[in-house]
RNA sequence: CGAGGCGUAGCGCAGUUGGUAGCGCGCGUGGUUUGGGACCAUGAGGUCGCAGGUUCGAUCCCUGUCGCCUCGACCA
């Protein structure tokens, strides 16, 4: 990427949100757009951040075994009529409609409905089963209250898998699975996120889990426990035995131990058992040759939320101690490097550009800094602003070969040879 | 939907005890600069959220309305 062609001029940072500080500064410069409530558009850097979380998600998810489909987010609410979930959803606000003279359709908030549906088409009998279908889609939640920027928004990505199996056990199987690929799906992320037990809400169902990353822009209070380091939702404490309870389910015996921790829910699984299956008629032939019916799960992660708890995650600092900027893992970042040439100095420009196109021949990256009439200290403090992890300045210091390459989060300066750049990215 | 706050230039903010507006940054032009947000000169940009009302006159006062933010109830 050039950024003389990004419609990017200078991006000077006035005043930050103190409890937002990342994505205030992906607003103040133009990263995101805000057109409402809840409701943003992606510059160019973040929609690919985005896009790389999708990407490991996807990647990930299959590796095991689960199956990406696509469902339509507009949907008759027929479906939704029949699975008895739309009045809740219409009258809390939460699903909008969409009234036609062709009927009245439904801009759905979540996939339960549609997947079932989906999967009866496909899941006939005891043969096809086990099976795990999953989408990432945009979701539409009319919130009442949007909160934190992208934390809570009224449209937003959602990955979305439902697991169909014969039984119980099959179910507890596919949950499990599903459970050990979204932890390994965080941890690619480099966040660290704890799955705790929750309550099922709107979801129905038996058990439940979520995956909560601590921070204190997060609008949910989970209790941790000293001693085991179990993560609990706080809504536990509101049981008349929650003392029984927690020695029994989770062996806490000394609940002063418990710390209250703020934390941003990134995703929830869920095992729901035959509540779908049993409103919708979702049914396969067993092996008796009789109807049955599917025992479902289902699993998701807030995408957009998390791109905003990822940004949130590597904000740096200046030396007053003011957010500035962003260093952005090494495996997400979409553009790994930002090549900063004198641009009065015409060799340095052309090195630049050989650099460029030689890492892009590479499959690599990078953001050319070719805007005029700006100093390269501007140009570096665009480069935070942008997360780009690593900048080369091609300046008056450079001696010989060796390129300076700056890791914007240690600070750390080393220096080597195009080569060696290369394979330091590969 | 309950409680609070805020809508003034692209962004961040002043201000007018009522006489139709300023600052910083950014943006245009000319020049000098160029390794951690350079400087000088000059210029463009606003029906002060919207609608009523009071007034000779409203961005300011009153009423309503819409939008946005925060706290609660609900949720990835």
């Amino acid at each position: 990427m050039r950024l003389s062609k990004t419609g990017l001029g200078t991006i000077k940072l006035n005043n930050i949100d103190e409890m937002y500080p990342g994505q205030s500064i992906l607003l103040q410069s133009g990263q995101l757009v805000q057109f409402g409530a809840g409701i943003f558009a992606y510059n160019n850097i973040p929609l690919l951040v985005k896009r790389r979380l999708e990407e490991i998600i996807v990647k990930t998810l299959n590796k095991y075994d689960c199956i990406e489909v696509s469902l339509p987010t507009l949907q008759p609410d027929k479906m939704w009529k029949d699975s008895g979930r739309y009045d809740g959803y219409v009258n809390d606000g939460t699903m909008l409609i969409v009234d036609s003279n062709k009927g009245s359709f439904c801009l759905a908030p979540t996939a339960e409905e549609a997947m079932l549906e989906f999967a009866r088409e496909k899941l006939k009998t005891y043969k096809t089963l086990p099976a795990t279908f999953y989408q990432i889609g945009e979701k539409y939640r009319n919130e009442i209250r949007t909160r934190g920027y992208l934390l809570r928004g009224k449209c937003f990505p959602m990955l979305d898998a439902y697991s169909f199996d014969k039984d119980e056990e099959g179910m507890v199987k596919s949950y499990t699975n599903l459970r050990k690929a979204f932890l390994e799906i965080f941890e690619q992320l480099g966040l660290d996120v704890m799955p705790i037990a929750a309550d099922n809400g709107a979801i129905g169902g038996k058990k439940s889990e979520e995956f909560m990353f601590k921070s204190p822009m997060g609008e949910d209070k989970i209790l941790i426990d000293q001693n085991t380091g179990i993560g609990l939702n706080t809504e536990i404490l509101e049981r008349e035995d929650y003392k029984e309870y927690l020695e029994k389910e989770y062996g806490i015996t000394d609940i002063s131990k418990l710390e209250e921790v703020r934390t941003i829910e990134l995703g929830h699984i869920f095992q729901i058992g035959l509540k779908y299956s049993e409103m919708m008629n979702g049914t396969y032939i067993n092996q008796e040759g009789k109807q049955s019916l599917y025992y479902m799960g289902c699993y998701g992660i807030g995408v957009s939320r998390t791109v905003a708890t990822l940004y949130e995650a590597c904000v740096i600092n200046d030396k007053n101690g003011n957010p500035c900027g962003f260093a952005l893992p090494k495996n997400i970042a979409p553009y790994k490097l930002q090549i900063i040439p004198k641009i009065e100095d015409a060799n340095k420009v052309e090195l630049a550009e050989k650099i460029y196109t030689t890492l892009k021949e590479n499959g690599i990256d990078s953001i050319l800094d070719d805007r005029e009439n700006l100093s390269i200290g501007a140009k570096i403090k665009d480069a935070k602003v942008l997360g780009t992890p690593y900048v080369l300045v091609l300046g008056d210091k450079m001696e010989g070969e060796n390129l300076e390459i700056e890791d914007i989060k240690t600070e750390e300066k080393t220096f080597i040879n195009l080569y060696e750049l290369i394979k330091f990215f590969k």
